[in-house]
RNA sequence: GCCAACGUAGCUCAGCUGGUAGAGCACCUGAUUUGUAAUCAGGCGGUCGUGGGUUCGACUCCUAUCGUUGGCACCA
């Protein structure tokens, strides 16, 4: 027997014979070690316990007091939540049940519907497993030997083959426990009493590969911690971003509301329609710095050009149609053919480029049921969208110049976390690869000038061009584009736009279709949700509230209230004959970021008593220096 | 669009195996004149999403439909 040298993290080295499992080693260690190893990393890469060491190498052993032993736990409690619903509900076949961030999936075909109502059943089911201390065993087989053996009735699994025949390896790894046994790459915990600290959270249909036109298996979703202190965290962290639900807040803040009769349409209040507001002027001033002209085109259009625009081959199952005088119209899906239709107008030299039109522009798509999500994902939505007509040799400057506006913008909004995308050509597209190679290229270079570190979005461009697409996260962590710039050589072409060159030849101007908050709608919901509702001061539609502690002060109360109008702030009196400990709860409650106390002692003093939110009492003030300090707060958007 | 769950007063929710709807908050009225996160009392308020059906009787059961939620798919 040889002899295998093993090197621990400390450098030590410990000899094992050729063959021995890494649990051996581990043991060499010591017991302790032993006891609560789960896993181990050898040569850079995870495997279980009971594989067989065969050459010398670097160990690391994972304990649960290891980041990377999460992702074990969890994997190894997909396959726990597997047994247990096999075991519960006979006839249920596997597919597959890989980890995700913060959890965990099952996908099950079964002719059993599951429900939440199952759940409490299940993890009953998987607690004795775990209790069991069931071992969990490795072995390999032939991949045609798996084949065969998943084919028989007596142990079918379909799914599981039709993977494993698109599979190449010659051979394929398996874990049993007790009488469960799943195909898997691994690695597992050794045995299912390593496991404990799960909960099952939510059933969900999912299409088997992600494909609407294969059968729609049942998904649960689940998480697991090495601890039961981390699970009660995560689930406690849940909780607490329920509370800053876009639609619930919104609806708390009077925001805006949804009606039944109008899906996917937005009802703005008057202060959500403020916010949205002090958004658009927002935007307008940076954009009017920058080369912007600001136009606005018809909400109801000829159809014949969103034909020949292409989009009508594309998406005439999610636009709106309508129609008068045996003419037939789209209510806009968005803005970009209109915008070439200005463009047109007039004749355009080389030296006019870029033109850069920007537009508020309201656009209506009939989204699928399913997808519609509060004001994330509407039917009736207002971009800050612009076209940025240019020559090929503009597009890097421009695309460049553009990502760097956003990255200031959302600056300013505080978010850091944002995902930038690169999307490239999809199946269904028009154009030439040649142009799509340009396109991409160009995308690719202005991400580098800008500094911006980008993932690929293989095959999610648009059909007439790429995008770079810029994500923000909702308060449970999904992701939504929101800015987005897409480079298009192709709809000025379609739609007979050009431009004379310096030779005076005619070409058709690059089209960049570009937006920074995407949808108004859409980064409303996502402004809510990451500030919790606590909008600060300089885009919050209620900044200051006066609170008279009795009636005695009123009229003191409504004169500050008159000056704080005056000076341009959004401040109201609560009049109500209620106590000033109910106003200030109902102030807090309402998030407005100021609230201004007075009582007798105000009134005397000719003062004021400021409140800000979440901090409490700030003392007095004069009214100008507390104008002094609004104005210090708006101007820095702090807050 | 697909799978599942849900839909009761303005809001949040209760209503067991079918016997004919209830709480808190909000709102209104009155009292209170109030000092940093809920003053007290009284009152108003629902054809239980909608349409069919079963039944002597339906918020409760069945069915269709609309909407919402969580996912999947889609996202110009």
């Amino acid at each position: 027997m040889s002899i295998v040298k093993v090197t621990l993290p400390n450098n030590s080295v410990l000899e094992v014979e050729s063959g021995a499992t890494v649990l051996d080693a581990v043991k060499k260690i010591g017991p302790g070690l032993a006891k609560s190893a789960i896993a181990a990393i050898y040569n850079g890469k995870e495997m279980d316990l009971s594989r067989t060491l065969h050459e010398d190498g670097q160990l690391r052993v994972l304990t649960t007091q290891n980041p990377e032993a999460v992702e074990i736990i969890r994997h190894s409690t997909a396959h726990l939540m597997a047994m247990a619903v096999t075991e519960l509900f006979p006839g249920t076949l596997l597919t597959i049940g890989p980890i995700i961030e913060n959890g965990f999936y099952y996908d099950f075909d079964s002719p059993h519907k599951f429900s939440p109502d199952d759940f409490p059943a299940i993890e009953a089911k998987m607690r004795d497993f775990a209790k069991a201390d069931l071992p969990v065993v490795r072995s390999e087989k032939p991949r045609s030997e798996a084949i065969a053996y998943y084919k028989d009735p007596a142990h079918r699994e379909p799914y599981k083959v039709e993977m494993m025949e698109e599979w190449t390896d010659d051979s394929v790894s398996f874990y049993q426990q007790g009488p469960f046994g799943d195909l898997c790459r691994g690695p597992h915990v050794p045995s299912t009493g390593k496991l404990g600290h799960f909960k099952l959270l939510s059933v969900a249909g999912a299409y088997w590969r992600g494909d609407e036109k294969r059968p729609m298996l049942q998904r649960i979703y689940a998480t697991a911690f090495t601890s039961k202190d981390d699970l009660e965290k995560h689930l406690f962290m849940l909780e607490e971003a329920k509370k800053r639900d876009h639609r619930k807040v919104g609806k708390e803040l009077d925001y805006f509301h949804m009606e039944e009769g109008s899906p996917g349409m937005v009802f703005w209040h008057a202060r959500g329609w403020k916010l949205y507001s002090t958004l658009m002027e927002y935007i307008r001033q940076k954009l009017s710095r920058r080369g912007y002209q600001e136009v606005r085109t018809p909400e109801v259009v000829e159809k014949n050009l969103y034909v020949k625009s292409g989009h009508v081959a594309n998406y005439a199952d999610l636009m709106f149609f309508t129609e008068s005088e045996n003419r037939e119209f789209v209510i806009k899906p968005m803005n970009c053919p209109c915008h070439v239709e200005i463009f047109k107008q007039g004749i355009k030299s080389f030296r006019d480029l870029p033109v850069r039109l920007s537009e508020f522009g309201k656009c209506h798509r009939n989204e699928l049921a399913g997808a519609i999500h509060g004001l994330m994902r509407v039917r009736g939505f207002t971009q800050d969208d612009a076209h940025i007509f240019c020559t090929v040799e503009q597009i890097a400057d421009e695309v460049a110049d553009f990502c760097k506006l956003l990255q200031e913008i959302y600056a300013e909004f505080g978010f850091t976390d944002i995902i930038v995308k690169l999307a490239d050509r999809p199946e269904k597209r028009v154009g030439s690869d040649d142009a799509w190679d340009k396109a991409e290229a160009a995308l690719s270079e202005a991400c580098g000038r800008a500094n911006l570190a980008y993932v690929m979005n293989k095959g999610d461009g648009a059909f007439y061009g790429p995008k770079l697409e810029f994500t923000l996260k909702d308060s449970l962590g999904r992701h939504w584009q929101c800015g987005t710039i897409q480079v298009d050589f192709n709809t000025a072409d379609r739609l007979g736009a050009e431009y004379v060159a310096s030779d005076g030849s005619k070409h058709a101007p690059v089209m960049l279709h570009r937006a920074v908050f995407g949808s108004l709608e859409r980064f409303i919901a996502i402004l809510i949700e990451n500030f919790g509702g606590d909008l600060p001061m300089w885009m919050n539609p209620q900044q200051v509230r006066v609170l008279p502690v009795s009636e005695k002060t009123l009229e003191y109360s409504r004169e500050v209230n008159r000056k704080l109008l005056d000076a341009g702030y959004l401040s109201e009196v609560d009049e109500r004959n209620d106590k000033i400990g109910f106003k200030i709860r109902e102030g807090e409650r309402e998030k407005v970021p100021y609230l201004i106390i007075l009582g007798e002692k105000e009134a005397q003093s000719g003062k004021i008593t400021l409140r800000k939110r979440k901090t409490g009492d700030l003392g007095a003030f004069s009214l100008d220096e507390a104008m002094e300090k609004f104005k210090l707060e708006v101007s820095t958007k702090g807050g």
